[in-house]
DNA sequence: AATTGTGCTTGATTAACATCAACTAATTAG
DNA sequence: CTAATTAGTTGATGTTAATCAAGCACAATT
């Protein structure tokens, strides 16, 4: 189960044998069944979580009960609450296993004696940061830019593997709109082969 | 001019003065006038930029050359291409000054040598990422969950000093609505006092 | 001070998307 | 295996925001 843990950090740092094994004891394992909540939102957010197996997805709820998702996590992404996992805020964000997911939990001073630990965590988490700023500005201009039928078929062009998997209602969430409207799209694009 | 750069840093993590000194050597100073393209998508993002003073705007342009706001920056802010300053890839953003404006340049280089010589700088990008992280998010929740005129309205709430300097028009490409519409919205707020 | 442009506004019309309601298909629980 | 939920679809209608076109106001340029 740590192995694709181990995979992700050697792709973008070095780690020693040896390090690679300190590491992995600083990871919880723990499974989620489908549809089980790993946060709620309200809670303190404890962890910082790499997917090893399934698929999560993470969304707020508005004052009339609408939820807006906000990112979908499969093998290999990491997802957590960063306001609350960081400063210790309320989190604002639910988190709920959209499959039989397996995760490896990682506590704030978990993360902090990694760091000290181990040289080029803090280099590893850094370069995180940076894809998921460019991933989140990619999705910013996504919904800026293109029509909500444009940005479907961008994300199902882009990341199929992801959105392939993950039921439609959160699709449509993601992308902003109804799930009566990226039903017509759907329609249309079929429609059009 | 570097005194708002060492303030800023010193928020974050603490820096002996020797170090302070060091830092800021690294930095080229460098001043733009107002209306000045500061990069063009196309080339190379060679540098993360300090804003020391004055306000720019970060955007692309679509094929039909529209132009949409992905990031304002104004004194104490970071602004670059990250996808391009970081790998090396054409720039797709174009970042101008929207005011005469005083940057504090950082090449890649330099940054990677000051993550070398000075401990805590590592650990000082890293905290930017992750509060630039909860910004993205709390920037796609605005339009995910509200309206043109909600979303107007809170910005106008929570950072003032920023939109009440930029041009109309560009506010409502940073919220994805066209400049008529922003107009109308502010139309009815002003109705109602 | 006159001129040119640019930014912002206003009105009329159109297009995109939301809402509400009813229905069908697919999952889940007993 | 069947009943009960939940997810997705479809249609009719309403709302929000985009588009097109024209005008005004302010700034920059001469």
């Amino acid at each position: 189960m740590h192995d694709r843990l181990i995979a992700a950090i050697r792709q973008k740092v070095n780690l020693t044998d040896e390090e690679a094994a300190t590491f992995e004891r600083f990871f919880i394992p723990r499974k989620y069944r489908k549809r089980q909540y790993v946060l709620n939102a309200g809670d303190k957010c404890q962890y910082l979580m790499f997917v090893a197996k399934g698929l999560l997805r993470s969304f707020t709820v508005d004052d009339d009960g609408g939820e807006h998702v906000m990112q979908f996590a499969m093998e290999g992404a990491w997802i957590t609450d960063m306001g609350s996992f960081l400063s210790g805020d309320d989190a604002i964000y639910n988190i709920e296993a959209l499959e039989d997911s397996e995760l490896l939990l990682l506590t704030r001073d978990g993360m902090e004696e990694l760091i000290e630990t181990i040289a080029n965590v803090e280099r590893y988490f850094r370069v995180l940061m940076q894809n998921s700023i460019m991933a989140l500005q990619r999705r910013i201009r996504l919904t800026q830019m293109y029509s909500a039928e444009e940005a479907y078929l961008q994300i199902m062009e882009l990341q199929p593997d992801i959105f392939n998997r993950a039921p439609l209602q959160h699709i449509a969430s993601y992308l902003g709109i109804t799930p009566e409207t990226l039903s017509r799209i759907r329609k249309q694009v079929a429609k059009r082969e």
